[in-house]
DNA sequence: TTATAAAAAGACTAGAAGGTCTTTTAGTAT
DNA sequence: ATACTAAAAGACCTTCTAGTCTTTTTATAA
């Protein structure tokens, strides 16, 4: 469904709120290990959300990744797209580049449903609303 | 949503498919073009589903590509198990590979829903049905 | 003010997916 | 029989994803 680094940012960051919550700024060694992800790539993807202003980060003893408060809530759907562009949210099923609405492919009705219903879930639930489950 | 080979092999078989209605047996210079798939790859992936047993196809003048007509119809679902495995109807959404049941992952409620009507959707459309649309 | 801790940066590697091309094999029509 | 046609086989290449590792920078605590 999603690539390794989506899967891999989806669940470092809601581990990092959940810390948050907790009052701890969780380092990448801690967020690998109990995301269960390579470290060195979880760091690098970790860094990459702090570049794109997803994400805080702190260097230093004491330091780690955190959360903006003042920032509103980080949909699913605001991820996927910047870490794998919206290829799952606008591409075709049946793989047709050239289906549109008024020349849909032979799966367009059906697929267009799923799609609709993917991109509902992936924009109604945050990584906060996740780390409260 | 789904790997190049199983879009190419999907658009591939269903051409081939609307060609034997109308008595042609398509090769694959002409199923690429009409696919807008490179050429040499559709060739590579119709030889892989010939070995599969999902299509017939017979080499020299006149040659190309067919469906055994004894044969059921094929379901998008033993197409893409064939090309790319179960993990689409398998697979979690929050990618925690031990979510299970039991033990659900925070976004496997909702996911579950998602993946049911991706199953019945392939499960119910064949090559044959698609190529009659 | 120095030792230490931790993120940032970026080079590098492995493997898989996607794609190309040439040679071989096997039919078919003449 | 032979020439031609088309699939089969498989080597090869390219690109992208995933992952590793080392060096550099920056902050903090003592």
């Amino acid at each position: 469904m999603f690539s390794k680094e989506t899967e891999y940012a989806l669940r470092g960051l809601v581990y990092i709120q959940t810390q948050n919550i907790l009052g701890n700024r969780p380092g990448t060694d801690e967020i690998a290990r109990e995301i269960e992800a390579p470290r060195f790539y979880t760091a690098k993807i970790l860094q990459r959300l702090v570049r794109m202003g997803f994400l805080m980060s702190l260097k230093g003893k004491g330091g780690g990744f955190f959360f903006d408060k003042k920032k509103p809530e980080l949909t699913i759907k605001e991820l996927i797209l910047a870490t794998e562009g919206d290829k799952i949210l606008t591409g075709c099923g049946f793989g047709l580049n050239n289906c549109t609405p008024d020349r849909p492919c032979k799966l367009h009705e059906q697929y267009i449903l799923i799609r609709e219903d993917i991109d509902k879930l992936v924009s109604s639930e945050t990584i906060q609303s996740l780390a409260k489950k």
